[in-house]
DNA sequence: CGGAATCCTGCCTGATACTG
DNA sequence: CAGTATCAGGCAGGATTCCG
């Protein structure tokens, strides 16, 4: 152990790291629902179920995979369901679970404040440009 | 214009998406204050100052190229300061302003939502898992 | 309508080296 | 210490096309 090189240090550096994951799993969790997509999505269906292709409307900056793709992970954690009415053309409904719905109230909160504090951003980042 | 195909309406569609963020730039800053790095950041530095190097190892995840872009863009939207002690060694401390510690506080709440319904998600996950 | 499959680009990571 | 620079490799994400 003496070998206390660069080596030594990562390895040393990784073993911390682990258990740092390991401690605190809701850092993973934070950085799942952090996500720009899984904001979005929340916030839209607070209102209320939707369909596919109105959600689709409603988030125009999601392609239509990564759209899915957040949907599907929101499904797997249980904060949205997913109904199919096997019907002819088919339809998809996507609506907030309870537990979504509890989210959603922080989201809708995070998308208030920037609502709020648009301006006061777009200022500070013109100052900042100005004395780049 | 008479040509209504698939060309047409992707045309139209672009009208409409610009006309949309035009009209709800809002969506573009939740985008942003909605990134995995963000979020970490703004509740590491939550409790004070840090300098660089604490930063960096309270977010392991994170990796330096990103931290030290995260944090640019964040100085640069006016929610945290960066200050540079020109010492030997030199010494850098990253503090977040009034307008920050506002979201701050937000994002402390998506934090303990996470902490509180973790085990929730997790549950969630393994019963879409099990019928799968 | 609501996707799945494919291809392809560009960003992110991780490691390493160098500066002030 | 706090970065910047660079390069290999991977994976997220966009565009397109096709299917039930």
């Amino acid at each position: 152990m003496a070998t206390a090189t660069a080596a030594a240090r990562r390895a040393e550096a990784k073993i911390e790291y682990d258990a740092f994951v390991a401690a605190c799993p809701s850092q993973k969790l934070l950085g799942r629902i952090s996500d720009k997509w899984v904001a979005l999505i929340l916030v839209a269906l607070g209102e209320g179920s939707l369909r596919y292709s109105e959600l689709s409307r409603r988030i125009p900056s999601a392609s239509q995979k990564m759209l899915t793709q957040s949907l599907r992970s929101l499904e797997r954690d249980g904060l949205l369901t997913r109904t199919v009415t096997a019907d002819v053309p088919v339809r998809v409904d996507y609506e907030l679970t309870s537990l979504g719905m509890s989210l959603r109230e922080l989201m809708a909160q995070i998308k208030s404040w920037a609502e709020q504090h648009m301006d006061e951003v777009e200022r500070a980042r013109e100052a900042h440009a100005a004395l780049a």
